[in-house]
DNA sequence: CGCGAGCTTGATGCCGATCAATGCATGTGG
DNA sequence: CCACATGCATTGATCGGCATCAAGCTCGCG
């Protein structure tokens, strides 16, 4: 009843990293073709979540992590108390579930923002792989070190910075990641909430409405709805970096 | 000259994993014998740093991983235009360095807090051997997601919880990570400033200070600048979870 | 067309930042 | 041994940014 959209099934047809057009930012990259032949063998089923359900949440036994295929998500943890906690946006090329390798269990949900196909990495077979493969393992391990990274760039945006240093930083963050992807760097439209934003940037949903008219008026962004458009990437970079360096 | 006083010579005598007390809590878990044994041959020398020193800073190569055997540290990342915010606190058995793998540099400094030492891990050694020992492998990767879930928690703790709650999570977790190693649940020595508590958790010094004070006004605390007696712990704990969960 | 989810905008209030002064412990040199 | 400096902690007064509460507004959809 919970999951009644979701596809527990994988869907039938077969994918292969070594002909996907992502493998350059995804777990493949860096290896060669003897490698990536092998790799086809681990990644070889997809599943489809529709918009709005889950891929896993929090307690569920972890078993596989997953790359996103085409899609957007979101994942969120939550205290005892109900509190929750947007920890991360996921687009093409991420991996989902790396929390759950230690404990088990995932420790988050994963929820779709729009209908999305993931591939589906088994982990027990991975860590088999990466035994064999010395470039495959390093890249797990880079992508791991990269997450904790990632995550103290955010501590430091939630711990220091104020509410319009926070919404540019992430609007900067998406638009650099959406044009490695082949997306215009100025132009985008925006898969979640502004109270998902908020939950992210540690805001409430009205700051950032407020904060994104604010930059309208100031001539950074045209904004409408969740629609985006970079008008002066220069001044939101300011906001980040230069809020005191200029004196 | 910036590191005058710190150990860059590894110091002569030998540590080995298999004989050290702290094995059931740092990288070794759940190896056998000749597991361990192996073990020792790759972490081979100890590095002493001052307190005050820094084991490793942002930019710096990365080449190593760091087990700290005694003393206590602090992590923290900084942005171009000189904020930083504190990103952890280590104590003996957790490991330093994990964000080097990501890059080949470091992205955060690491700062001893009072006299320390580390086992240092040939991070290159470390997936040699790990390719080759199943467990520790999957140790080593419970290691960086059990990093990465802590970090989700930190995320929680500065997006949604106010100066109170966020103190009390923060003197709970340090307590049960003490009380893990043998000592007190109820009673410890401060490591870190008010202004490093506040960094980590996104208050002011005066904040911290304060609400200290009003900790030990309800009668939750007995603080002496540095040493603290936890007299409620109980309501430490409704402070954190049940803040509004009684309703 | 009307409903509902999500977004915008305004008015008000509070939590924590900021500014400022004092207190306390440790250490150093006269 | 005391005078003084220094680093850290405490406490008070005031201020400001963001939360909160409360209306409307927009747009997609049955």
């Amino acid at each position: 009843m919970t999951e009644a959209s979701t596809s527990l099934k994988p869907d039938a047809f077969k994918v292969a990293c070594s002909s996907c057009n992502l493998r350059e930012l995804c777990l493949p990259v860096g290896l060669d073709r003897p490698e990536l032949d092998r790799l086809d063998t681990l990644v070889s089923t997809r599943r489809s979540v529709s918009r709005g359900d889950t891929l896993f949440r929090s307690g569920d036994h972890f078993e596989s992590l997953y790359a996103v295929r085409t899609g957007f998500f979101k994942t969120c943890v939550s205290s005892e108390d109900g509190r929750d906690q947007v920890t991360g946006f996921q687009m093409a090329g991420e991996l989902l579930g790396l929390d759950g390798i230690s404990t088990d269990r995932h420790s988050c949900d994963a929820v779709a923002l729009e209908d999305s196909q993931v591939c589906v990495i088994q982990y027990s077979q991975l860590e088999i792989l990466s035994r064999e493969f010395t470039h495959l393992q390093h890249q797990f391990h880079k992508i791991m070190s990269r997450e904790i990274v990632r995550d103290h760039g955010v501590m430091l945006l939630l711990g220091s910075m104020r509410a319009e240093e926070r919404l540019a930083a992430f609007l900067l963050n998406l638009t650099q990641r959406l044009q490695a992807r082949g997306f215009s760097s100025s132009s985008l439209i925006l898969r979640m909430t502004r109270e998902e934003i908020g939950s992210y940037l540690g805001l409430k949903l009205e700051t950032v409405s407020r904060t994104f008219s604010k930059f309208q008026e100031d001539g950074l962004l045209d904004v409408k709805q969740r629609q985006i458009r970079i008008l002066n990437q220069d001044g939101l970079h300011q906001l980040v970096n230069g809020a005191g360096a200029t004196c």
